[in-house]
DNA sequence: CTCAACATGATTGTCGACATTTTTGTTGTC
DNA sequence: GACAACAAAAATGTCGACAATCATGTTGAG
C-alpha cells in the first residue's frame, strides 16, 4: 500500500498506472499471465522498471506474484470479494464521520468540481475515466478527513474494488453512478451525518448488489492447489 | 502493505526483519539514515536486496524514502500517532466481532499456546521477543478471523505502533501486558462479544496512556520543509 | 504403449558496473 | 570576511548481462 500519491518511484508509477487502466477496461482480464520482458517491450522501458511496478501492483492486490513463476492478474473469489466490499463499507463509514466532524467549508467546492468532471467523463460515455473518478471521488472524501491511514487504506480498497467490479458485473458499468456522489456532498454541506452514513452504506451496496457474486469461479493459477 | 506472511521475496524479507528488531530494540532510532551499501556490507548482501527491504519497510511506514537523498527510520508525530491507534481500535473491533461469530473451538488452543510463548518471554525479560510477540498476538485475532484483509490491514498497524511506541512510551516498557491478553482469550470463548469489545478498546486505551503524545517532536529531515 | 529421466527453451531472480543526483569542500572574487 | 561559483566525493538510481529455476519436449528403457 503506498501512501504517498506521487512520491512513489515516478517513472514506476506510470507503467501501474497503464497496467491498471488495461485491466479496467478489460482489456487484461484476470488471470492473464504479465510477462516482464514483455511488458518491458510494450513499454519501452527496462525490466527492472517493470519489475517495480509489477511490486506495487502486487501491493494494492491487482496483481499475483508467483515466485519464480511470473506475475499474473489476480482473480479475487467471491468470498474475497464479500470481505473487500464488506471491509470498504466500515472504512467509509469512518472517513465520513471524521469528514462531517473536521470539514471547513473551503473543501467543499473541491468536490463539486470532482463531481463535475465525473459527470464529464460520464457523459461522453468514457467508461475508464468514469470508473477511475469514481474511485477518485471517494479517495478525495478520505483525504479532506485529514487521516492518511484512511486514506491509504482505501486507496487499497477501491483499487480492489476495481478489479472485483470488472471481474463480477453483470449489468452495464454504471460503476457508481455520479448522482449519489451529488447526494453525498449535499449530506456532507449540511453536515448530516446520519444521512450520509445512511446514503454511503446505500451507495456501497448497491454498487456490490450489481454484482454477481453467486458463485465462486475457481480458476486455479497453480495446479498444485487445485487437486488438493 | 504485504499480505502473505511468508510468499515475500524470502531473502529480503530476514534483512526487514533485522532491521524491523533493532528499531523495536531502539538501537536505531527514529530519523537515523539508512545508507544501503552500508546496509549491504553489514548484512553480507547485496545492494539490490537492501534496496528490496527497505521498500517494504517503507510500505510499512517503518521507513521513509526520500527520491535521491536516501532511507531514514520514519518518525511519526503525534497527529499521526493519535490516527494509528484511532484506526487501530476501529480494526480490531471488527476484528472481534468477526472473530466472535465464526470461531470454532479448535482455534483456541492457538491463542492459549500464543498467549504461553508472550509469558515466557516476558518473565525472561526478552523485550523484544515480548513486543514481537504482543504484536503477533494481535494479529493471529485478525488471521483466526478469516479477513485476509483485516489481517494485513492489523498487520500495517501494528508495525507502525510498535514504531510509536518505541518513540513516545515514557514509562517501563510494558508493551500491553500478556494478561490483558489472556483476558481477551477468557471473553472470546465465552463467546462475549460486548465484554471483548470493551476490553480489547481498554487494552488499547491502555496502551495508547501509557505514551507521552503531548508535544510533537518536529525533527524535519529535510530542511527545505522547516523554512516554509 | 507408459512412464521416468534427461535435455532444451523460456522466464524469472540476482549481481556488479555505470550514470545521475546530491552533498560537501574549495577556491577565487568582491 | 562573506558569498557565489565551481570541483570533488559520496550516495542513490538505472541498466544490461549472467545465473538459477521452472515448464516443455524428447528420448530410451521396461
Amino acid at each position: 500500500m503506498y501512501q504517498s500519491k506521487e512520491a512513489m518511484p515516478g517513472p514506476a508509477a506510470e507503467i501501474c498506472e497503464r497496467i491498471w487502466l488495461s485491466i479496467a477496461e478489460r482489456k487484461l482480464r484476470p488471470g492473464t499471465r504479465l510477462k516482464e520482458e514483455q511488458l518491458a517491450e510494450v513499454f519501452e522501458v527496462s525490466r527492472a522498471r517493470v519489475r517495480q511496478a509489477l511490486a506495487m501492483l502486487e501491493s494494492d492486490g491487482l496483481v499475483t506474484i508467483l515466485p519464480n513463476r511470473g506475475a499474473f492478474v489476480s482473480e479475487p473469489g467471491v468470498d474475497e470479494a464479500r470481505d473487500v466490499f464488506h471491509f470498504r463499507r466500515q472504512v467509509e463509514a469512518r472517513v465520513m464521520e471524521r469528514l462531517i466532524s473536521s470539514i471547513d467549508d473551503a473543501a467543499i467546492p473541491q468536490l463539486e468540481a470532482h463531481l463535475a468532471l465525473e459527470r464529464e467523463a460520464d457523459a461522453r460515455g468514457d467508461t475508464t475515466a468514469t470508473i477511475r473518478l469514481s474511485g477518485g471521488f471517494h479517495l478525495l472524501l478520505a483525504e479532506l478527513s485529514g487521516s492518511t491511514f484512511l486514506t491509504a487504506t482505501l486507496r487499497d480498497l477501491i483499487s480492489r474494488s476495481s478489479l472485483i467490479t470488472t471481474m463480477y458485473r453483470r449489468h452495464s458499468n454504471h460503476n457508481c453512478g455520479p448522482d449519489e456522489h451529488a447526494g453525498l456532498i449535499a449530506r456532507i454541506r449540511a453536515r448530516d451525518l446520519h444521512g450520509a452514513l445512511q446514503l454511503m452504506d446505500d451507495h456501497l451496496r448497491h454498487v456490490e448488489e450489481d454484482l454477481d457474486l453467486t458463485e465462486d469461479v475457481p480458476v486455479v493459477r497453480d495446479l498444485r492447489d487445485a487437486l488438493v
